[in-house]
DNA sequence: GCATATTAGTTTCAAATGAAACCACTGACA
DNA sequence: TGTCAGTGGTTTCATTTGAAACTAATATGC
């Protein structure tokens, strides 16, 4: 069979295909940290980690900060209520709205997670120097900006 | 309500969910280019893609190439030869096996696509110098090896 | 040869996903 | 105050996903 000898494309060094791949195996690796041992799927934990910063939220301004779909929100915040590490107040204008902020027992899960995150992050760029990482920060604003056409 | 002053994670700024939002919203882009108008899948197009590099490969190269799910291959390769995109050839060694290549109408569509996604790719990194480039490439190599401990 | 383990690829089944419909409420305007 | 468009959040339903079980064939040990 004769062999295209040089084809335009190829998967390996097509963009779109290297950062799915590469983020794909990036966010199995973290999850498979903290999944099972704390009962935790990657759409909770982002409910957390934009909560543990500190400031209540409603569930729509966590769509927001979290670049997540609606319902993905509505359900995994269900699940953190159902669990007792959110907790709901009505906002005392709108009683469509109601804020989440993390429970005691959310906050105290947060703080269990994060290093695990954080060791993970760290383990990532350990051996890329001050600029790289300035670099790499620049490229995915770049790419974020360019997406947006 | 107090406002956690330094919260040691900021998941807009956080490496693994940087990626994640980012090459979502990158495939999404793409696939919305190709998807409908052409009747093809992601995993369809990644098919494509690899086999239009030219080698006959078997689904169990496909999955490696493409670090696909073996599930997800069997199905889009199913579809494919549905649609006939796909020809299918007996390893006359092994009779579990069979080698899948574009048939004409694969190789046409194929032709059609590839444009499409290296003027994407193109628009990507139009903004970004030589160096910047090559910088980038050279992240993502790094992360890859990383991620394999 | 005949068991046994492996490998190629498919199917099944249960869980994750997301578009669209939905319900409940607000806010504007007559 | 009554209607109606718009918004916050949930539910439904059809599709996608992937782990595990499966089928069929090969390879290995005896």
């Amino acid at each position: 069979m004769p062999c295209k000898p040089n084809s335009p494309l190829l998967l390996q060094r097509f963009l779109p295909y290297r950062l799915t791949t590469l983020s794909n195996k990036i966010s199995q690796a973290l999850a498979a940290q903290y999944s099972q041992r704390f009962d935790l799927s990657i759409p909770e934990w982002r409910i957390l980690a934009v909560l543990g910063e500190g400031t209540a939220l409603s569930a729509a301004e966590i769509v927001q900060r979290t670049a997540m779909d609606k319902v993905a929100v509505s359900r995994a915040v269900k699940k953190l209520l159902e669990k007792q590490r959110l907790e709901k107040n009505q906002d005392s204008n709108d009683n469509r709205r109601f804020s989440l902020s993390l429970s005691e027992s959310g906050q105290a899960l947060y703080e269990e997670v994060v290093p695990i995150a954080l060791e993970y992050e760290r383990r990532l760029i350990a051996e890329l120097s001050h600029d790289e990482i300035e670099n790499m920060d620049k490229l995915f604003n770049h790419l974020d900006n360019v997406i947006l056409k």
